[in-house]
RNA sequence: GGGGCAGUGGUCUAGCUUGGUUAUGACACCAGCCUAGGGCGCUGGUGGUCCUGGGUUCAAAUCCCAGCUGCCCCA
């Protein structure tokens, strides 16, 4: 069983968080380098999260499907700009058995290719559009940098959506539906409050028009990108030769579209949530809602009964309850251990609470704990509406916090560079320019915002130039 | 890509500088007793490729080299 937290999250934030992963039972390092093992309480999110935003993208007409892991290299070579992007990080396969393959077989870094060359055979006709698929898979990049759990992996869970259209701009909508999909997914779910925007040139995904992204705000001034959505154009239905006849009998391009979210979300959550007693999880993405704690002392029987019926008038409300009323534990170490593993209520139940008929009710978040009486339970459905929303509320107010618009470079700089706060600023927008800010100060772009927005300076914050756009600069994960 | 730090029963660790008896302690785990409103207590017990491989040596957890894993810094 898990121990205490003995790394401070303000002192060393990812060592605190390595730490409160693992003890947590989420997830544990693997023998291999950057892929790590999903333990059943860790999984459990993820499937929760699966469910969620599955139902979303079918809402939308998206379907399931399921692609091969393995590409062959001369289709992942077909776009020149998607493979020049990916080669570095590919992994590949070179022998079957102890025979050398003739042809190296890339693992999949992502399947726009090995999708795309059965879509070109698939789509002949504009009645064969919208062509919407996903699929819940995984995927692998090869690292060099350093790993870790949940936010940079070499082996990611992700979910991978490839729809073709006949306009680029039922494409876009598409691309930024799901985007808006994604954004509440990361609210509602898991009580991460995001900025939707788009990617500056330099940080678009290898291929794509445009890349859409929503980026959360992390403790240590960083951001993390939760999610992509890209708008391809026709960047890959020319070199994968997929076309229609339109209702004019004239051969065209579609537009296309594909976006990702992997589980990475989940550790951005918990860093973002997270304390000194451990995880901190919404209930809406917590496997259990809510655990029962008898105090076993004084009418052991009796007590054990009240929390039986505790826990299936619960159950019958739909809140997923443990009821753990092994007695080689003490109350106390109960307690310590449902807060390492983010349970949002705790239900302690005693002789006291047996006696006047209640239940007392402590938050996860606050650590307040109040008296219910039995019949008042459904009270506890709304508590836990109450703790998502405040979870919500405060992230946003901290996120905020941690922005601040500015127009000089010094202090660009100096703010980026030993991430004192994350900065919003008037930027050219340009490689070369990006590319320096990123040497300079190891920080890059995050996020354009999608809206129009007056410049905050005539002039680049950091080139002198004219200035394009706003935008967001920080270091990441 | 370059550099640095670390790795000792399940977990955290002492020992390493200066090689030498049976590898230290705490927690966890198991048995029994005892307890119970924020990590109870007592007694006894199980558990070790000292990360891996090689080298030096009469002798290596300890010194040297390489690799693996984790972390940090620089490009």
């Amino acid at each position: 069983m898990a121990e205490g937290i003995e790394i401070k999250k303000e002192s060393d934030l990812i060592s605190w968080y390595n730490q409160v992963v693992v003890k947590s039972e989420m997830l544990d390092f693997s023998a291999v380098k950057g892929f790590a093992v999903y333990r059943p309480y860790g999984y459990e999110m993820w499937e929760r999260s699966v469910s969620y935003l599955d139902s979303k993208f079918k809402s939308v007409g998206v379907k399931n499907a399921y692609f091969p892991l393995l590409i062959p290299e001369s289709i992942l070579s077909k776009e020149k700009e998607h493979i020049a992007g990916f080669n570095p990080e590919v992994a590949w396969v070179t022998m079957g058995g102890d025979t050398k393959l003739d042809e190296r077989l890339a693992i999949r870094p992502t399947s726009e290719t090995i999708m795309y060359d059965s879509y070109s055979k698939w789509i002949k006709s504009y009645r064969d559009l919208p062509l919407l698929i996903n699929q819940w898979n995984t995927m692998v990049r090869w690292e060099t940098k350093e790993t870790r759990l949940l936010l940079r992996g070499r082996e990611v869970l992700w979910q991978e959506g490839h729809c073709v259209f006949r306009t680029n701009d039922e494409a876009d909508k598409n691309a930024r539906d799901i985007l808006n999909f994604y954004k509440q997914f990361l609210e509602e779910m898991l009580a991460v409050p995001v900025f939707a925007g788009r990617k500056s040139e330099s940080e678009k995904f290898a291929g794509a028009v445009t890349t859409y992204t929503v980026e959360a705000v992390l403790p240590n001034n960083f951001m993390s990108q939760a999610a992509t959505s890209h708008n391809l154009g026709q960047n890959f239905s020319k070199p994968f030769d997929i076309k229609f006849l339109d209702e004019k009998n004239e051969l065209q391009y579609p537009f296309q579209t594909s976006w990702g979210i992997s589980m990475r979300s989940i550790g951005v959550m918990l860093l973002v949530h997270g304390d000194n007693k451990g995880l901190v999880l919404s209930p809406h993405i917590a496997p259990y809602q809510c655990v029962i704690i008898p105090i076993l002392k004084d009418e052991k029987d009796k007590v054990l009964e009240y929390c039986k019926q505790i826990e299936s008038k619960l159950r019958e409300m739909g809140i997923r309850v443990l009821l753990d009323s092994r007695e080689e534990y003490s109350p106390g170490w109960k307690l310590n251990e449902y807060d390492l593993k983010g349970v949002p209520l705790k239900i302690q139940v005693g002789k006291r609470e047996l006696d006047s008929k209640n239940v007392s009710v402590k938050t996860r978040i606050s650590n307040e704990q109040s008296l219910l009486a039995f019949n008042e339970m459904d009270r506890i459905k709304e508590k836990l509406e109450e703790i998502h929303k405040k979870m919500l509320e405060n992230a946003r107010e901290d996120s905020k916090k941690r922005i601040r618009e500015e127009d000089s470079k010094e202090r660009f700089v100096k703010a980026v560079k030993d991430s004192l706060y994350i900065v919003k600023a008037s930027w050219c927008g340009t490689p070369e320019c990006e590319e320096n800010i990123k040497n300079e100060t190891g920080a890059t772009s995050r996020l354009i915002p999608l809206e129009d927005e007056q410049l905050i300076n005539e002039k680049c914050i950091f080139c002198g130039k004219d200035a394009k756009v706003n935008a967001y600069f920080a270091k990441s994960y």
